[in-house]
DNA sequence: ATGAAAGCGCTAACAG
DNA sequence: CTGTTAGCGCTTTCAT
């Protein structure tokens, strides 16, 4: 393709290493003969070749990133953050994505680690033991999102159930008397980063505990568009508490056509406060996942792992941030 | 990090060339050596590097993608279509973002070349002669979508400006008096791949040339909004033509706080057909820019040019495609 | 101040 | 059927 340093040192009638010395300003070099190398590199354009430095020096400046689905909007605005942040620090990264599909992911990783990048980070649709010691297993500095795979693995998350607590203390405020939880995802293990939903489902029954008198209905697959008009058919006041702002867009879609809409027929909250919101009406209530700062805590984290080579990967102390929610005020409770 | 050929051959007993055939089957080796290394390679989970098969191959089987931003969601679509059919053929792709920056699309292409890409994917914020000079010079197959750089750069897109001729033609036909359009993306040069943006306005201009009875009102700055509501004020019917269906997205929220609604108080169509508006109501008239079937065109595009060697950046023979578009019926006419 | 030589891990051409 | 050798392009150590 281009010249290389080879071809440099040729042209300039030196060494390579003398090439390389007016490259890179290690050890002492007349500044004639640098000055006319450098002139050199820039007329024929030289232009290190990367795999070939990677291969010598055991680093590429690259990040990889695994996730599920960059249509996501939640992914989307994460790695939008992660490539900036990277970036003001020299880095730049690959973004792979495993379609919620639990070997794709491994596939991923290890071809991640073959290529040599110097850390990853992971939304994780595995978790447990076994994948632990695969990750280990890669020898290189990984930090997770959202998601707690392992005691050891560093991750990076807001408290889900405690943001769930609050939107239910939220809807019951409002004096609803049904609560309708809706978390399709659950239903398909692996194939969503369920892991999140659980939390949330555990914030949400620790929530209810103390109430008694408030009914509650469980939509937990993805059928749930069809039972939705049934459970707003009587008296009761009826909110649906969505593990996500998808599921919610979905339902009030779905009412908007039978003419029913929050807050008047029912209530409801999503989960994520995914930036599609900003053009629907009426405003949905949400509680902001912080995705800004979840991926700017989690890339600091990895480099902290990378440059002070902080334990990687140490058994004890489980290395993780859990960052401040938001609960989004809206219209539609 | 892992094991090594060199340890294998080791281990195994035979030499660096042994174990190559096992793993890669060429040439004759004796099934009982071939299963022993095999045996031994997965015992030792051996990963080959690949970046110093990358350096000695001179292909990496990755392509690299150069978008403006994955938050866009057109972007969005386009990428998980190219890496699903890029993965269909073994191949992987590197995102890269270049976020409206001329020079940043530059450094990124040289670094992809660097890297050794097998091709290149690009939405680019350049254009012109010289550009086409630095895109020979990296010597590597590259596919433009929907932005035709200069003569001789392969690209892909659909017709925009006949598009958006039949968007007037439908303004039209449905008695609009009064036609604004809304198009700032032309006045940040540089930041917006505008190319599309120009020819959807010359698409307008050349449609709108036959009906000199009908108003036509310009807004191409990014203070577009704060013209929207003056211009609805008197009797005249009024349409929005927006080159983009997030000004469209825009417009139509600033009105509805101010209880105007489509179709009813204005009229207005967008472009590009995102899959945020499936959630939007009123449904909103668009031009589907049919990003699969764009996407999916420039990957077995560049996948010939790879492959077959056909003349990467033959001067002589523009390779492009030109794809049909749709015209999204909706209740916003 | 400069150069020679070795090596990263893999592949490929040529011997035996 | 197997091994030896050379080389991809860069960096690094040790000599001069």
């Amino acid at each position: 393709m281009g010249i290389t340093t080879k071809d440099l040192a040729q042209l300039c009638g030196v060494s390579r290493t003398t090439v390389h010395r007016a490259l890179h300003g290690g050890g002492r070099i007349h500044p004639d003969t640098k000055e006319m190398i450098l002139h050199m590199a820039k007329e024929y354009d030289y232009q290190p070749d990367l795999l070939a430095r990677g291969l010598v020096k055991g680093r590429t400046y690259y990040i990889g990133v695994v996730v599920l689905d960059v249509q996501n909007r939640y992914f989307s605005g994460m790695l939008n953050t992660i490539s900036r942040e990277a970036s003001k620090r020299g880095y730049y990264i690959n973004i792979t994505l495993h379609d919620g599909d639990q070997q794709q992911e491994r596939d991923q990783l290890t071809r991640l680690a073959a290529y040599h990048m110097d850390g990853i980070i992971l939304s994780s649709v595995n978790e447990g033991e076994a994948y632990r010691e695969f990750l280990n297993s890669l020898g290189m500095p990984i930090v997770s999102v959202d998601n707690k795979i392992a005691d050891g693995i560093p991750f990076v998350s807001i408290d889900q159930r405690q943001a769930m607590a609050e939107a239910v203390q939220l809807v019951l405020e409002k004096g609803y008397e049904r609560i309708v939880f809706v978390c399709p995802a659950m239903q398909t293990k692996g194939a969503q980063n369920i892991y999140v939903h659980q939390e949330r489902r555990k914030g949400f029954e620790e929530a209810r505990k103390g109430h008694p008198q408030v009914e509650v209905q469980y939509l937990l697959d993805w059928s749930y568009l069809d039972h939705i008009e049934g459970l707003t058919r009587d008296a009761k006041r009826t909110a649906f508490l969505c593990t996500a702002d998808d599921f919610a867009l979905e339902i009030m879609k779905q009412m908007r056509e039978k003419g029913k809409n929050p807050p008047v027929d029912y209530g409801i909250v999503g989960f994520d406060n995914i930036d599609t919101l900003k053009y629907i009406s009426p405003k949905l209530v949400t509680i902001s996942n912080s995705v800004d700062r979840v991926s700017a805590a989690a890339v600091n984290l990895l480099f902290q792992l990378i440059e002070g080579k902080r334990e990687a990967c140490g058994q004890e102390n489980t290395m993780c941030e859990i960052l401040p929610f938001e609960l989004m005020e809206g219209e539609t409770i």
